[in-house]
RNA sequence: GGGCGAUUAGCUCAUUUGGCUAGAGCGCUACAUUGACGUUGUAGAGGUGAUAGGUUCGAAUCCUAUAUCGCCCACCA
C-alpha cells in the first residue's frame, strides 16, 4: 500500500480503533509478564460532552496503560460514567426551565426516570469521544455509577457502617441551598468575601438594670435567638451572666450565659446565640442545652416560629424590616461596615443557609485516622509528593460527612422510618417501594438520595467485584489513580478512607494529580466566558495523536497550564515526520521483524541510541514524567533517526537495519501516538493480524560501543564544520560575522575593518560602512570594493562544503566505516583542524587587509 | 485568616534529590533545497532564571524577606 504524502489522521483513526476493539486488544491479558496494572478511570459526568481537560486525563492514563501493555503486563484500563447526582440534576433542570417547567412539577420518581433517559442519550456521545481520544480501555468492564454492582456496594457499606455505629441520623445544621432545596457537604460550599455590615443591638435586661449590646452580621436571625453569650473572663460582663434579657421585637426572655468560644475582642464581646442558624451557636446550644428555634425555612422564607409580622418574608426582606424596627424601637446602637465570608451554593451562588435538618451523617474520625496512618506510612506514592501532606492536613481537620441529598437523581438511601415513631429507622433495600410493612408496622422510605461521592468513593473496588472477585484479586489495589487536584479532597480522600474501611487496603498504589487545562490566555475555561476549547474539532483538524501529545507537552504534575494550540501543531508536524520516515523506509522495501546486524558506525550508533531511549523512556513513564518522555521520543525520532541516521545511511540502505529502527521507534512512539503508529504498522505488516498495541517493548540490542562513540564524534565534527561554513554569510552585499565563538576576533576584526573606510578614496568606490546597533556589528560592502573579499570567502566556503560532503560520503560507506573506523574518526578530526585553520587564514587575511 | 503553587528567551512552558555552556516548540534572522517530509533542511540571534539579602567551592534549584498572579481550605458572631 502506498502511503500518502502527508499524514491524514481522519482517514485512519476510526478504523484503527474499530480494529483494536474487534481484536480484543484492550482486554487485560498477560503477554510475557506476570505483573498486572490497573487504572480505573475517573468517570466523567454523564450529562454532557467531554471537556478538553478530559483529553489530558485520558491521554495520561492511556499512555501509561499502553506502556505497561507493551511491557507484557495484563493491563486493565477501566472506563466508566458518573451519574454526578446534583450536577446532572442541575443540568437537567436548566433543560426543563427552557421548556417552561420546573423540577417541582414532577415527583422524585418521575424526575428520576426522565433524567435516566436524558443521561442515556449523552452517555453514547461521550463514549464515542473517549474512543476518538484513543483510550485503550476495556469496554467489557464499562461501569456506570448507577449500575447495580455500584448500588449494591453502596448499600453494603452503608449497612456495615450503620451496624458499627459509624452512621448516625441527626438533626444538625446543614448547608442548605434554598434555591435548589437540598443540603450540601461542607466541602461543596463556596466561600466568598461579601461587604456587609456589623449591627450592634441593645438587648435590655429584664430586671431593668440596663442593657447588653450584641454585635451581629445577620440581624434577622435575632428572631431565633435563645441566649446571649459572653466570655467567662470578660470583666465587662461579669455582672450580667445569669441575668436575662428581653429579646426585642419578640415577647421572649432569654438568658445571658458565658462560653469560652466568645472572642472578647470581636464586636462588643457579647454574642447573640441562634442555634438553628449558626454552626457555632448550634454547638453553644448543645453545651448549654438550649432550645432551637428555626425562623428561616427550607424555602428561604421566615417561618411561623417567628413573630407574625415577619412571617413569609425572604431573608433579605426580613433583615431590612428587622433593622428598621430595631432602629425605630431604639435598640439599634451602631452600624459598621464589615467584610466577611459567606458561603454560597457552588451552582447558583445563592447564599447557603445553615438550617436544622435531619440527615444521615458518617462519623469520620475513625476513618480519617486510618487514612492518615496509611498516608504517613507512604502506602501511597503521590505525584507530586506535596499532595500527600495536603491530604493529611485535610484529613486531620475533617468533620462528619453529611451524605443525604434532597434530590431525585441518585441512589436512594435504603432506610425507612416507622410512620408512628420518628426515632425508629430500619435498613432495607426495597427502595422502589414508598412504604413497607415489617412486623406489622408501617415504614416509609427516606425520600433522600446519597451524596454522589458516597457511592463513587468505592470506585476502585466496586467496579471490580462483579460478577465474582477474580478481577478484584488481580487488580486491587489499583496501580494508579490519575485525577485532577479539584477532587483530591472530595474524592481521593474518601476513596482512601472507604477503601481502607471496606477492604483493609489502600485503594491504589500511586496517585498522579494533573493540573487543569486553562484557556490559552491562562484564565479558567468557562462556558459563560466562551473560552472553552472543544476537543472534537481539534481532533478532526490535527488528529487525535497530535492533540494527545500537544496537550501533555510542556505540562508537569499539578501545575495549571494554558492550552497552547502551537503545541498541537508541533505534535501534528511530528506525526507527519514519523509518517514520512515510515514512507521513506517502506519505499525501500523494508519489512519489520528482522534482526538488525549493525555494520556501519552509524548502525552501531543508532542502535545505542535506541537502547538508551527504550530504557530511559521506561524510567520516565514509570515516574510519570510525561512531558519529558514525549520530548525524548520526539527528539529521538526527529533528530537522531531522521536527521542523522537516515541521512548517513542513504546510499547504503540496509533493509534489516532500517526495518528494525522503524519498528523500534514505532513502539516507543506508540503510547503517545497510538493511531499513527498502528496505521503504519498495519501498512507495513499487512500479511497477518499483528497489532502494535499488543506487541512488545524493544529489547536491548548488542552493539560495539566504540563504534557508536566513533559516530558520535564524527557527528560532532560535522556539526562544527557546518558552523564554520555558515559563520560567513553573504547577504545583499552585507558581511555578517555571526559566530559567537569568534566574538573577540570578530570585534577586533570589525575595528580593523572600520579602517577600510580610509580605502574608500583610494579605490574610488563607496567603501565600507561599519554599522553598529544593539551590540551587533555588520558591514555594508560596496561590491566593487569588497569583491575580492567575497570571492575569496566564497572559495573557502566551497572548499568547506567539499570537506563536509566528503566526510558524509565516507560515513555512508559501510566498507570504509567497518574496516577502518578509527581512521575515519582521525581523518575527520584532521579535517576539522584544517577547516579551523582555513577560517583562521581567512580572518588573518582580512585583518591584514584591514590593518 | 490559614495553606499551597507560580514568577526562567518575544510567546507557551521544561529543567526531581545544588554541579557539564539553563533547554524545547512556536516566533524571529540568514542561507539551502524541486523525489521521505515546506507539516522540510542547515546555521544563528535571543535569558543579570520576579526583586533584595543569606548559606555554599558552587544556587534557577536551599533559607529569609518583598512584590505580582493564581488555586485550595476556613463555623469568629
Amino acid at each position: 500500500m502506498k502511503l500518502s504524502k502527508t499524514y491524514e489522521p481522519n482517514q485512519y483513526e476510526e478504523d484503527i480503533y474499530a480494529l483494536w476493539e474487534k481484536q480484543g486488544a484492550f482486554a487485560p491479558v498477560h503477554r510475557g509478564s506476570k505483573e498486572t496494572f490497573c487504572i480505573v478511570m475517573p468517570p466523567p459526568n454523564a450529562n454532557a460532552g467531554l471537556h478538553i481537560g478530559y483529553t489530558l486525563t485520558s491521554a495520561l492514563e492511556d499512555i501509561t496503560a499502553r506502556y505497561h501493555r507493551l511491557k507484557g503486563r495484563a493491563v486493565l484500563l477501566l472506563p466508566g460514567a458518573d451519574h454526578a447526582g446534583f450536577e446532572t440534576q442541575v443540568v437537567y433542570e436548566k433543560k426543563l426551565a427552557k421548556e417552561g417547567k420546573s423540577r417541582f412539577d414532577f415527583s422524585r420518581d418521575e424526575l428520576y426516570t426522565q433524567i435516566w433517559d436524558f443521561v442515556a442519550e449523552n452517555k453514547g456521545i461521550f463514549e464515542n469521544q473517549i474512543r476518538a481520544m484513543g483510550a485503550s480501555c476495556d469496554w467489557d468492564n464499562y461501569t456506570f455509577t448507577l449500575d447495580q454492582k455500584i448500588v449494591d456496594r453502596a448499600y453494603k457499606t452503608f449497612k456495615n457502617m450503620w451496624d458499627e455505629g459509624l452512621i448516625y441520623r441527626g438533626e444538625r445544621l446543614v448547608n442548605f441551598c434554598t434555591y435548589h432545596e437540598t443540603g450540601f457537604a461542607d466541602i461543596e460550599v463556596v466561600h466568598e468575601e461579601v461587604k456587609g455590615h456589623l449591627w450592634e443591638i441593645d438587648y435590655p435586661l429584664t430586671d431593668g438594670s440596663g442593657k447588653i449590646t450584641v454585635a451581629t452580621t445577620r440581624p434577622e436571625t435575632m428572631l431565633g435567638d435563645v441566649a446571649v453569650a459572653v466570655h467567662p473572663k470578660d470583666k465587662r460582663y461579669k455582672e450580667f451572666v445569669g441575668k436575662t434579657v428581653k429579646l426585642p421585637l419578640t415577647d421572649r426572655e432569654i438568658p445571658i450565659l458565658s462560653d469560652e468560644f466568645v472572642d472578647k475582642d470581636f464586636g462588643t464581646g457579647a454574642v447573640k446565640i441562634t442555634p438553628a442558624h449558626d454552626p457555632n451557636d448550634f454547638e453553644v446550644g448543645q453545651r448549654h442545652d438550649l432550645p432551637k428555634i428555626s425562623v428561616i425555612g427550607h424555602n428561604g422564607k421566615i417561618t411561623n416560629d417567628a413573630p407574625k409580622k415577619y412571617r413569609g418574608l425572604t431573608v433579605e426582606e426580613a433583615r431590612k424590616a428587622v433593622v428598621e424596627d430595631l432602629d425605630s424601637g431604639g435598640f439599634l446602637a451602631n452600624v459598621k461596615d464589615h467584610v466577611h465570608n459567606v458561603g454560597h451554593c457552588y451552582k447558583c451562588k445563592t447564599v447557603i443557609e445553615p438550617l436544622l435538618k435531619e440527615q444521615w451523617f458518617i462519623d469520620m474520625q475513625p476513618l480519617a485516622k486510618k487514612a492518615i496512618k496509611s498516608l504517613k506510612n507512604n502506602e501511597i506514592t503521590f505525584y507530586p509528593e506535596s499532595k500527600k501532606d495536603q491530604l493529611v492536613k485535610y484529613l486531620e481537620g475533617l468533620r462528619d460527612w453529611n451524605i443525604s441529598r434532597q434530590i431525585a437523581w441518585g441512589i436512594p438511601i435504603p432506610a425507612f422510618v416507622n410512620v408512628n415513631d420518628p426515632e425508629d429507622w430500619i435498613f432495607n433495600t426495597e427502595v422502589t417501594k414508598e412504604t413497607i410493612e415489617v412486623e406489622g408496622k408501617t415504614y416509609r422510605r427516606d425520600p433522600d438520595v446519597f451524596d454522589t461521592w458516597f457511592s463513587s468513593s468505592s470506585w476502585p473496588y466496586a467496579t471490580l467485584e462483579y460478577p465474582d472477585n477474580k478481577e478484584l484479586a488481580e487488580f486491587y489495589p489499583n496501580g494508579l489513580m490519575e485525577t485532577g487536584g479539584e477532587i483530591l479532597y472530595p474524592w481521593v480522600s474518601r476513596m482512601v478512607m472507604l477503601g481502607l474501611y471496606v477492604t483493609g487496603k489502600v485503594p491504589f498504589k500511586e496517585v498522579y494529580i494533573h493540573g487543569y487545562v486553562m484557556a490559552e490566555d491562562g484564565s479558567k475555561m468557562s462556558k459563560s466566558i466562551g473560552n472553552v476549547v472543544d476537543p472534537m474539532p481539534v481532533i478532526k483538524e490535527f488528529g487525535s495523536d497530535a492533540l494527545r501529545m500537544g496537550i501533555i507537552s510542556g505540562r508537569s504534575a499539578a501545575v495549571n497550564t494554558g492550552y497552547d494550540s502551537r503545541r498541537v501543531v508541533e505534535a501534528r508536524n511530528f506525526c507527519n515526520k514519523l509518517w514520512n520516515i515510515a514512507r521513506y523506509i517502506e519505499s525501500s522495501g523494508v519489512v519489520l521483524g528482522e534482526n538488525p546486524e549493525p555494520k556501519t558506525l552509524a548502525d552501531h550508533w543508532i542502535l545505542s541510541r535506541l537502547n538508551w531511549a527504550s530504557a530511559r523512556l521506561g524510567e520516565l513513564l514509570e515516574s510519570y514524567e510525561f512531558s519529558e518522555a514525549y520530548e525524548l521520543v520526539y527528539h529521538l525520532i526527529w533528530d537522531d533517526v531522521a536527521d542523522w541516521y537516515i541521512e548517513a545511511s542513504k546510499s547504503s540502505s540496509d533493509k534489516a537495519m532500517l526495518g528494525y529502527v522503524l519498528e523500534t521507534i514505532l513502539k516507543l512512539a506508540h503510547p503517545f501516538a497510538p493511531f499513527l503508529t498502528e496505521t503504519i504498522w498495519q501498512t507495513i505488516t499487512p500479511e497477518d493480524d499483528s497489532l502494535i498495541i499488543t506487541s512488545s517493548w524493544p529489547k536491548t540490542v548488542k552493539i560495539d560501543e566504540e563504534k557508536a562513540e566513533g559516530f558520535q564524534e564524527i557527528k560532532a565534527v560535522v556539526s562544527e564544520l557546518r558552523q564554520i561554513k555558515t559563520a560567513l554569510l553573504y547577504d545583499k552585499g552585507s558581511l555578517l560575522f555571526t559566530d559567537g565563538k569568534l566574538d573577540a576576533d570578530s570585534q577586533d576584526l570589525i575595528k580593523r575593518l572600520a579602517k577600510l573606510e580610509e580605502l574608500k578614496s583610494a579605490e574610488g568606490g563607496q567603501g565600507l560602512q561599519l554599522n553598529q546597533a544593539g551590540g551587533k556589528y555588520w558591514l555594508d560592502v560596496d561590491r566593487h570594493t569588497a569583491k575580492k573579499f567575497i570571492d575569496s570567502l566564497k572559495n573557502r566556503e566551497v572548499q568547506l562544503s567539499k570537506v563536509i560532503d566528503n566526510l558524509n560520503t565516507r560515513l555512508r560507506n559501510p566498507s570504509y566505516t567497518e574496516k577502518a573506523p578509527e581512521k575515519l574518526v582521525n581523518e575527520s578530526r584532521a579535517q576539522l583542524a584544517d577547516a579551523k585553520q582555513e577560517l583562521g587564514n581567512i580572518i588573518d587575511q582580512i585583518k591584514k587587509y584591514g590593518g
